[in-house]
DNA sequence: GCAGAATACGAGCGATCGCTCGTGTTCACT
DNA sequence: AGTGAACACGAGCGATCGCTCGTATTCTGC
C-alpha cells in the first residue's frame, strides 16, 4: 500500500507544545477573520500572527479551508451548548414559556462572539468544503421538532415539518438580524424585553 | 487641477457597440458568478467570456467590484419591480389578503434567477464596496411600514417600527430559505399553497 | 477622404496566494 | 550522552490575481 506523504498534516499533536501550536493557529485564524476579513486571511498571515511558521501550519492543517473549518466548528460548539441547554430547559415548560426561553437563548447565542459570527455569516463563501454552516440549523430544527411532538396537545393541528421550519427559520432570522444589523433594537433591557415579547407573540400566535 | 488619467473608466459609452460591450460584460459576470462562483470570477475570465479584452473591461469598470456591483444592481432592480408592484396591489387590500399577496410576491421574486440570487446571498463578501445588498431590504421595510400605517385600524396596537422589522425579516427569511435551501417545500402547487397559508397565518396572527 | 475621438486589444508587470521541502531544533527514552 | 522521532522553521516555487499601457482598429463629423 502506498504510504501517504509525510509532509501532509499529522493526525495528532502528541506533545504539549504542538497542542499549543494548534490552538494558537485556530485562535489566530479567528482573530484575523475578525480583524481583516476572509479575503485577507492568508496562511502566511495566520502563521505569522500565531507566532508560528507556515511549515508548522501545514503539519497540522491540510490548508486554509481546514483552518477556517476548525474556527467554524469551535464557534458552532459554543452555540450548540447554548441551544441544547435552552431546549432542555424548555422541554418541561408550556409553549409560551418555552418559546420565551428559546428566543432568549437565541439572543444569548448570537452574543457569544458577534464579530466572528458576522464574518462567518457574511464572508465565508458557502461553497466547496465550507458549506456545513447550515448543518447547524438542521440540528436545531430537529430538536425543536421533537419539542413540538411532545407538546402537540398544546397546539392546533399542524404539519410538524412545516411548523418547525417556520418557527426555527423565523427565530433565527430575527435574532440574527437584530443582533448583527440592528443593535439599537437591543440597546437596553427594556428593548430586549420588547423584542422577546414580540418574537414570542409571533411564534406562539402561530402555533396555537 | 490635476486631470485624471485617461485610462480610468470612461463615464459613458456613447456609441452603440460600446453599449453592447458593457452589456456583454455584465451578462458574462452574472454567468461566471453562477457557473464558477465569486472566487473564480476573475476579470480576465469575465472579459474572455464576454468576448472582450481586459483592456476594454477596464475602460468601463474601475475593477472587479464594480462589475459585481452592476450585476447586483441589475438583479435588485428586477426584485424591486416585483416588490413594488406587489405592495401597490396590496395597498388596497385588507390585511389578510395583503399579506398573501406579499408572500406570493416574495416567492415569485426569489424565483427570478435563483442561482444568481444564491450566489449573491452566499458568496459575495459583504464588506468594502459590496455591502449594499442589504439596502434593498431597507426599502421593503419602509414600504411595508407605510402599508401598516395606512391600515393601522385593522390591527392591534403595535410598535410600527418593531412590527415592520418582524414581518419583513420573517417573510424574507422564510421565502429565501424555502426557495434556496428547501426546494422540496415548494415542489408543486399544493405545497406552495401550504407554504403561503402558513406564512400568512404567522404574520396575520401576529399583527391582529 | 481624412483627422481625431472613441473603442478594442492583449502581453505582461508586480503583488499575492497556497503550499513544499530541505534543514535546524527540541523532546522522550534509554 | 546519544539517538531517533516529533516539531518548527522559512526561503521560495508555480500559479493566479487585478490591472496598465502601448498599440491597433473603428466610428463620427466635416
Amino acid at each position: 500500500m502506498a504510504r501517504k506523504p509525510l509532509t501532509n498534516p499529522r493526525k495528532h499533536a502528541s506533545q504539549e507544545r504542538s497542542r499549543a501550536t494548534v490552538d494558537a493557529l485556530i485562535e489566530a485564524t479567528a482573530r484575523i477573520l475578525i480583524l481583516e476579513g476572509f479575503d485577507r486571511a492568508s496562511t502566511n498571515r495566520i502563521a505569522e500572527r500565531a507566532g508560528v511558521s507556515v511549515g508548522s501550519l501545514y503539519q497540522y492543517f491540510p490548508g486554509k479551508d481546514a483552518l477556517v473549518a476548525a474556527v467554524i466548528d469551535r464557534h458552532r460548539q459554543e452555540l450548540g451548548e447554548v441551544a441544547r441547554s435552552a431546549l432542555q430547559k424548555a422541554s418541561g415548560q408550556p409553549i409560551k414559556q418555552a418559546v420565551r426561553t428559546l428566543v432568549a437563548a437565541a439572543i444569548e447565542a448570537h452574543r457569544i462572539d458577534p464579530r466572528l459570527h458576522r464574518v462567518l455569516a457574511e464572508q465565508i463563501p458557502r461553497t466547496g468544503r465550507l458549506e456545513k454552516v447550515e448543518t447547524f440549523s438542521r440540528e436545531n430544527y430537529a430538536l425543536f421538532r421533537a419539542y413540538l411532538e411532545r407538546h402537540s396537545d398544546e397546539l392546533r393541528a399542524v404539519d410538524l415539518e412545516l411548523a418547525s421550519f417556520v418557527c426555527v427559520t423565523s427565530i433565527e432570522a430575527l435574532t440574527h438580524s437584530a443582533v448583527l444589523h440592528n443593535p439599537a433594537m437591543l440597546s437596553d433591557d427594556a428593548a430586549v424585553k420588547a423584542f422577546i415579547d414580540e418574537t414570542t407573540r409571533l411564534i406562539v400566535g402561530y402555533l396555537q
